[in-house]
RNA sequence: GGGCGCGUAGCUCAGCGGGAGAGCGCCCGCUUCACACGCGGGAGGUCGCUGGUUCGAUCCCAGCCGCGCCCACCA
């Protein structure tokens, strides 16, 4: 063994023999009480980033964790097919070629898809076993695998069959550059700079006009209405009359409906249901029509008369000159809004009408919020079920179909005769009129609704196997906070709709690491950081300990110092393992723990084992890995590895013995979290008879707990000993501790003692006026006052052993 | 516009009602036979600001100032 720990070599070898030795696999097992956690599938098309490395791992702890504990611990690995995102990377990839996937054709272009997923995805898996993430990965699953693909038509199917999902045309948040619709949860907000235009709308009856905002002048092509608040009085009188829409020179009623804000604008607002949501949903309560001069490619459509073909710049400066020109144009301003953007592509959504396929979500949703208010789902960090709670509560229908080429294709066929076949087969003719021709639905599904049977399809769902059997419900799910209403709120819904069963019971919600000036993390950006590389400079313990350690705050900027940490900590664990094992000899014997260090360091070790486990229990890595490091280089190395090097040096069997026992507890404790050392270590212990990561966590262990502060003294006399030169006379064990640890030969003594008194001084003044303080006695719980009196006596007897002179009783 | 989070040592962050902490960095001393990826010692904080509650507040409450995130149909 080198003084260094070299964790290159070491660490794959590890990886391999666990795999191989199947310690990753899991299968139904009635005898054990299985524990399952489904990864979150990355995008085929994806490789490993920070995000990625520091959710695996956080998974590895628990899965590790668990596997030690007994549980036949499931950890479901696999790839999401990610719709948008994929069909982009290959057509940037045809785009090279100077094709675009229409020049292919749909068939070829899907067949594309998959010759470059063959070629270049699937990587990450390799990737997450190089961090040494114990996924099972015989199993893994791709959200179109044939299997899959059976689950996605059987749950639309289903859905269909209940009446959650219809085809309607309404108004869909629309990408004119992706050329698709896309769901509320991929339309991100952002500040424009705009201009509101105040326009006059001429009554009909030629009694004046009634102004008008917008910010959208070529819209007003497209208005059927004008509206006012029902309380307003500046329009009472216009309610039921009629006005002009000057550019499109059409008579629109005027309406009151109570959604205009009386305070915005001038209180009066035009009504276009074909290009404003709002807009929309005051059309078909009032039965206005619905005009669409906006095509799907964001220029003004054939029915924007004479601004037909125009885009909308062009469109809108024509309208404001001619406004103008009639004296129409009011007022026109700079405005400053927040407007939706395709999340994918950055362009701005345009509201349209279109024919697409729709989920109900208030029934789904009911049970689902049920589940979180009982408590059978539960969000780490707690505050986190108020966001899912109050998303779900205010849910809206959810936009599924989109109009691109790469997902699950919409299992619906249309007969010339109108019918609508919805079947999870394709169907061999119609049934109604029996005709065989039949035209397939060409959109394909959100990406999210496939992702949303996770954890069910990848158990053999719409199959009932042993699988869905045993393993469902899992037990915790893990992901970045942007994706709770995306996925987690979805695969709630699904597992209860269709298993009447929450999918897990725990949601895992991580930090996010942000690059080191802050901004977030991003490849574009040129901000992110490798973890991979990290691995390959530091090792995948050393990485993991530090993407653990920065996992507590909600934003973490990244600090390399804190893989370094675990660097020195897998290094330290690795030369102290030497020291004993070096020491070790052969045949061993029982350990007794007998010495004051011994029971010591047990009772410290099972503190630690307790604290561990309550941390991992409610999901605090970053405490857990706290506990560990201290419990590593404070008590095992500082203390007790110093304790004992004159006992092991002498031979000393029990000495030994009992260090090999509580070295041994240590790599138990420490395996989840550093799993590469510890097996390493563990296999150079003698007699082993298996692998670490299938060694039982230890048990519960109170014979030592009364002995946890036992070496107090020693230390604050080896403080005082280190700091001033005076020994604080100690006797029997603790002398021969404190010899052991001080190395008095070695020792420059400044002379510090009256600096010590002065410390001392000060804190025995503040314990004075505290226990002099009536309130405090009164009122102060009694334990707080007895620790109080506890430290006055020790700072006094402290003072006493420098022989400080009494110093003059300071007032004030 | 609504909601959430954060502001503690030069840096990255713990702590969250009774002596201000860790790691890195810095200074001093150590080639101590496990480890210089080490050992020992030390310097360095009006715990964002202002009020309030309390015998006592970094910690609880209110307001304010900065930073960040999420949600959002005021044109």
């Amino acid at each position: 063994m080198e003084p260094l720990y070299k964790p290159e070599g070491v660490e794959e070898r590890w990886q391999r023999a666990w795999e191989e030795e199947g310690h990753y696999a899991a299968d139904p097992d009635p005898a054990r009480r299985p524990y399952v956690i489904a990864l979150p599938p990355p995008n085929v098309t994806g490789e490993l980033h920070m995000g990625h490395a520091l959710n695996g791992t956080l998974q590895d702890v628990l899965i590790r964790w668990h596997r030690m504990r007994g549980f036949n611990c499931l950890w479901q690995p696999g790839y999401d097919h990610a719709g948008i995102a994929t069909q982009n990377v290959v057509e940037k990839e045809l785009a090279k070629e100077g094709k675009t996937r229409h020049d292919l054709g749909r068939e070829a272009f899907e067949e594309r898809v998959w010759q470059w997923l063959e070629t270049y995805g699937r990587v990450i898996m390799h990737q997450f076993r190089r961090l040494g993430c114990s996924l099972d990965y015989r199993r893994e699953r791709f959200t179109m695998d044939e299997g899959y693909v059976r689950a996605v038509m059987r749950f639309f199917v289903h859905l269909y069959k209940r009446g959650l999902v219809y085809r309607d045309n309404r108004i869909v948040n629309w990408c004119p550059r992706c050329a698709s619709a896309l769901s509320d949860l991929e339309v991100e907000h952002l500040e424009v700079e705009d201009t509101v235009y105040t326009v006059r709308y001429p009554l009909a009856d030629g009694s004046g006009f009634v102004p008008v905002a917008t910010v959208r002048l070529p819209t007003m092509l497209g208005d059927v209405a004008v509206a006012v608040h029902p309380d307003d009085d500046r329009y009472r009188g216009l309610v039921g009359k009629e006005a002009i829409v000057p550019a499109a020179e059409r008579r629109v009623p005027i309406i009151a409906d109570a959604r205009v804000d009386r305070e915005f604008g001038t209180g009066a607002v035009k009504i276009t249901p074909g290009h404003d949501p709002l807009d929309f949903e005051i059309g078909r309560e009032h039965g206005l029509p619905e005009l669409t001069v906006i095509a799907l490619d964001g220029r003004m459509s054939g029915e924007a008369g004479e601004y037909a073909g125009l885009s909308q710049e062009e469109a809108q400066a024509r309208i404001a000159e001619a406004l103008a020109r009639q004296g129409l144009l009011e007022r026109a301003e700079p405005y400053r809004h927040a407007v939706g953007h395709c999340e994918r592509c950055g362009t701005r959504i345009e509201p349209l009408i279109t024919l697409q396929w729709w989920v109900e979500m208030e029934e789904l949703a009911r049970p689902a919020i049920e589940a979180v208010r009982q408590g059978r789902v539960r969000f780490w960090p707690a505050r986190f079920n108020r966001v899912y709670l109050d998303w779900m509560e205010s849910i809206r229908p959810w936009c599924i179909s989109r109009q691109l080429w790469w997902g699950h294709r919409i299992p619906v066929w249309y007969c010339a005769c109108g019918a609508e076949i919805v079947s999870e087969t394709e169907p061999d003719r119609c049934q109604a009129c029996g005709d065989p021709e039949l035209r397939r639905e060409e959109d394909v599904l959100d990406t999210w609704f496939s992702s949303a049977l996770w954890p069910l399809a990848t158990l053999g769902w719409p199959d009932e196997t042993e699988d869905l059997a045993y393993f469902y419900p899992g037990d915790v799910s893990s992901t970045a906070r942007e994706i709770i209403f995306l996925w987690e709120a979805r695969m709630i819904m699904a597992g209860l709709e269709i298993r009447g069963e929450v999918p897990f019971r725990h949601v895992i919600i991580h930090s996010t690491v942000l690059a080191p000036d802050g901004r977030r993390m991003s490849k574009s950006l040129g901000t992110g950081i490798d973890p991979l590389e990290l691995v390959e400079r530091y090792g995948a313990d050393a990485t993991r300990y530090g993407l653990l350690k920065m996992s507590s705050a909600q934003d973490v900027r990244f600090s390399e110092g804190a893989i370094e940490e675990g660097r020195r900590l897998a290094n330290k664990l690795w030369n102290v393992s030497r020291l004993i094992l070096a020491n070790a000899g052969e045949a061993l014997p029982q350990a007794r723990p007998q010495a004051l260090e011994e029971r010591w360091i047990l009772a410290r070790l099972d503190r630690a084992r307790a604290e561990v486990e309550e941390a991992l229990e409610s999901f605090e890595l970053a405490r857990a890995t706290s506990v560990l490091y201290h419990l590593t280089f404070d008590d095992f190395c500082d203390w007790y590895a110093e304790a004992i090097k004159p006992r092991l040096y002498a031979g000393d069997a029990d000495a030994r013995a009992t260090a090999l026992f509580a070295l041994e507890r240590l790599l138990l404790l420490l395996h989840p979290f550093l799993p590469h050392v510890s097996e390493e270590v563990w296999s150079h212990l003698p007699a082993r008879e298996r692998r670490l990561i299938v060694s039982p966590w230890p048990e519960p262990d109170d014979r030592f707990a009364a002995e946890g502060d036992a070496l107090e003294r020693v230390k604050e006399a080896a403080t005082i000993f280190r700091r001033s030169g005076v020994r604080v006379p100690l006797d029997g064990e603790e002398l021969r501790i404190f010899e052991a640890v001080v190395r008095p030969q070695r020792l420059r003594v400044d002379g510090k003692v009256e600096v010590e008194c002065e410390r001392l001084r000060k804190e025995i003044e503040r314990c004075q006026r505290l226990l002099a303080n009536e309130s405090f006695l009164r009122k102060a719980p009694p334990e707080v006052v007895a620790a109080e009196r506890a430290k006055l006596a020790r700072y006094q007897r402290e003072r006493e052993a420098l022989g400080c002179a009494d110093g003059p009783p300071t007032s004030g």
